[in-house]
DNA sequence: GAAAGAAGTGAACACTAGTTCATGACGAGT
DNA sequence: ACTCGTCATGAACTAGTGTTCACTTCTTTC
């Protein structure tokens, strides 16, 4: 009498599974970790609280699951943006920008995936994703460095300044609150995107252009 | 029958706030602020956890006193190095650097002040507190700007991005962690300077120079 | 030194979510 | 159709802390 997992039910189960993180992942877009919540996320997804816990042995390892998730969407916008670009600088501004443009059009769930206050201990699946998208500025400094373009420099520290100052100047508490307007949105991302390219080196001029440029497809993404 | 609090009694009570202050501070600083337990601090100010309630209404009530209080002194350190350099650029040199040794110096208080999370609501007290820091920052920028050692630019956003950046790269979860070492810390704290430096216009050789000049005075603070 | 008010105490309370589990519904195999 | 596992349910349980408050101790005033 063994009992088989028909693929029916196999895909049920999965389907449940996104639905709860794609509730969680509302939830956290609406109102801050704070709103994800077991029986809120529960109600969101149409199940019962204890249902939760047969797809996630704990809120933690929910929200981690929710982080990682997130973190995954996010590191493949960096790399298209990143490799659809013409050169090594370019690739770099793309990426900066890219991350800038997606942490401002979901600044909520941004606060809440890199920074927001959580009861439950997430810091290492936080730190696996700060350090997957670090590791891909990193790397793409690294290349531009080797291509001459940029000066030697400690990559990783760069990369993980720059993702610093992305992220507090723009989701961050003191991050400007009237940038629902796109044009204040664009000026915004651009005027990061200068500071993080002339934090690693690339001269005032040359980073206006790269700039510019970098944001012209990323525009597509504001609309998105 | 009019009661009245003798000097004496002022000054006792004055003494009292004080330690609870300073006992949420160690407590803070040795185990983050999880470990700012009203019962731990109370404890470790040698009073019940009740007469805290006599001094402050709540937690996040002396939460937040504990975090204007280290931002207090963290500003007048800050403003006392940029003083003290003899030009605009020496001095948010010296304020950048500042704000790194600071930080670097007392890692997990300054993970606790800025972002750790809390049970309780203290937005508005580190809002506060890093638009204080941040304005300094932006002051100093603002003066550069003026004086022609800057290209014009969006002073509060730069100022914001450039803490962001020291924040992130040296108490950030993915700050290295193996700065115990004075070599390495000095490192670290040049290499961040460098790149704030940078990212606000300065170019690279001019920003090298000023780094060196920035940290001699800074060391002394490492030792202290 | 006695009365009255302020300060201090700490055990008990309250509150808030995360988690469990007895029970019922459903689907798979014979 | 019947049996037996698996899945789903949601009310009850649990745990950890902030907060309260009746009571004690100390200070001031007369």
């Amino acid at each position: 009498m063994v009992y088989r997992r028909t693929q029916q039910v196999v895909k049920r189960l999965a389907a449940r599974r996104s639905a709860i993180l794609a509730a969680a992942r509302e939830a956290a877009a609406d109102g801050g970790m704070a709103a994800v919540q077991i029986a809120p996320v529960a109600t969101r997804a149409n199940v019962a609280a204890g249902t939760v816990y047969r797809y996630f042995p704990s809120k933690a390892d929910l929200i981690s699951e929710l982080i990682a998730d997130v973190s995954r969407d996010e590191l493949a916008a960096i790399r298209r943006a990143a490799d659809a670009a013409p050169g090594p600088s370019s690739a770099l501004a793309a990426a900066v920008t890219t991350v800038a443009v997606h942490v401002l059009s979901h600044r909520k769930l941004a606060w809440a995936i890199l920074a927001e206050p959580v009861d439950v201990d997430v810091t290492a699946s936080r730190l696996a994703s700060r350090r997957e998208i670090a590791g891909e500025i990193e790397l793409r400094i690294g290349v531009a460095v080797r291509a001459g373009h940029l000066p030697a420099q400690d990559t990783a520290l760069a990369a993980t300044a720059l993702l610093g100052a992305v992220h507090e100047s723009l989701v961050g508490p003191l991050a400007p609150d009237n940038l629902d307007d796109p044009g204040r949105l664009r000026d915004a991302v651009q005027t990061v995107t200068l500071l993080a390219l002339r934090a690693v080196g690339v001269m005032d001029a040359r980073a206006r252009g790269l700039v510019v440029q970098a944001v012209m497809p990323a525009r597509i993404l504001v609309g998105a």
